[in-house]
DNA sequence: GTCTATAATCCGATAGAC
DNA sequence: GTCTATCGGATTATAGAC
């Protein structure tokens, strides 16, 4: 027999994804387990530490999606890869990324947990990592990895955002489309050559930044 | 004297800018008022309409920023100068622009009311009038006014959302000078020219849309 | 390990007196 | 237009029996 914990578990993932954060509460919780809400007591010292397991689990689906590219042959593909592996993500598990992003607050925490904070720090460091090997390929443009890596996650979690706000009212084949020519034109750059040129001495000193996640 | 369903929309916002929306209730809001909470109902049909009312005033607000830079004489100074209306917006009124990206049922709605629907548009409008003149102006590259504006919009809101999310752990000062590295940096490309060359054939089609928010 | 019962709070909204 | 009083519901969490 499974381990109660991992059971009431399974159950609050399903409860999260399904209703979001608003429909979570433990008397719902433990419906779906089957037992009243004292018993879970047993197993979790309350809400908050349901949720950051729940937590725990979307970094570990978010990773394996991502971590898949790292068979690739080529840096290229490994970073499209990962690409890919986001996009599959976000559009299969909104709610996981959703979660990802909150505030402790809104779990119920002052801060996160930090081995939660470790699987963040790692993911972008895989993503600094993946940009290095692209700038070594020729395919990116040689600077900070850090700083290239920022501008195009902004971008990635800008669109995604945007989707999942339903401000980008397109199906989701749509948006795996959007998606990538929206990337592609980050590759290329939405300035004219000329301007591009003239924009070189007016850009901020850059800023030195110690990332804290993913 | 002043209309009291003014005061209570003064109150309301200072209520939901001060402890967003988990600490905004119809008894608080009373409570701010100075009045109790049955008195707010002579004035709001519920809960519901005061947060639409919330709404509407930071559509007014964030308008206001950015409509600012009109006035300005060339399009590019149009141009960045409504970005500078929106990062300033975005750092002082953070608050405000969550509410702006809260889905209708967190504020209790199953749709928006249409006039805010409206104001949403007219700022999307606004942009994509900004890229076309730059387009025109041989600042940005010939092209769809409406995708380009896509990519930038969702670059911004990006950088926003990872700022106020606590990922990028800057101060606001920092973040403004970030914002406009990579800012810079979507307008040059991140790829090398060799690479954004090869890139061209690839891209998917581009996604036809009619669309809907700012 | 699970139950019943309950404490202690909070919420939105309404009835009816003044 | 505002009040008191209240309805009916939600929540987290605990005490104590079994």
């Amino acid at each position: 027999m499974m381990d109660q914990r991992e059971r009431i578990l399974g159950c609050a993932c399903d409860l999260y994804l399904q209703g979001g954060l608003d429909g979570f509460s433990m008397r719902k919780l433990a419906r779906e387990v089957g037992i009243t809400a004292p018993a879970i007591y047993r197993h979790y010292d309350g809400r908050e530490e349901v949720l950051s397991d729940v937590l725990r689990e979307a970094h570990r689906t978010f990773a394996r999606y991502l971590y898949a590219a790292l068979g690739e042959p080529t840096a290229l593909e490994r970073f499209s890869g990962a690409g890919e592996g986001y996009l599959n993500f976000v559009i299969e598990h909104p709610r996981w990324y959703g979660i990802m992003h909150m505030a402790p607050e809104q779990l119920g925490m002052d801060v996160l947990p930090s081995d939660i904070e470790a699987m963040q720090s790692a993911i972008h460091q895989f993503w600094i990592d993946r940009v290095r090997e692209c700038m070594q390929s020729g395919i990116l443009k040689d600077g900070d990895p850090e700083m290239a890596s920022i501008t195009m996650w902004a971008h990635a979690h800008g669109m995604v955002q945007l989707f999942h706000e339903g401000c980008l009212p397109v199906t989701e084949e749509e948006f795996r489309m959007l998606f990538k020519a929206s990337g592609a034109r980050l590759m290329a750059g939405v300035a004219t050559e000329e301007f591009a040129k003239d924009l070189e001495g007016m850009v901020p000193e850059e800023v030195d930044i110690g990332m804290k996640t993913g």
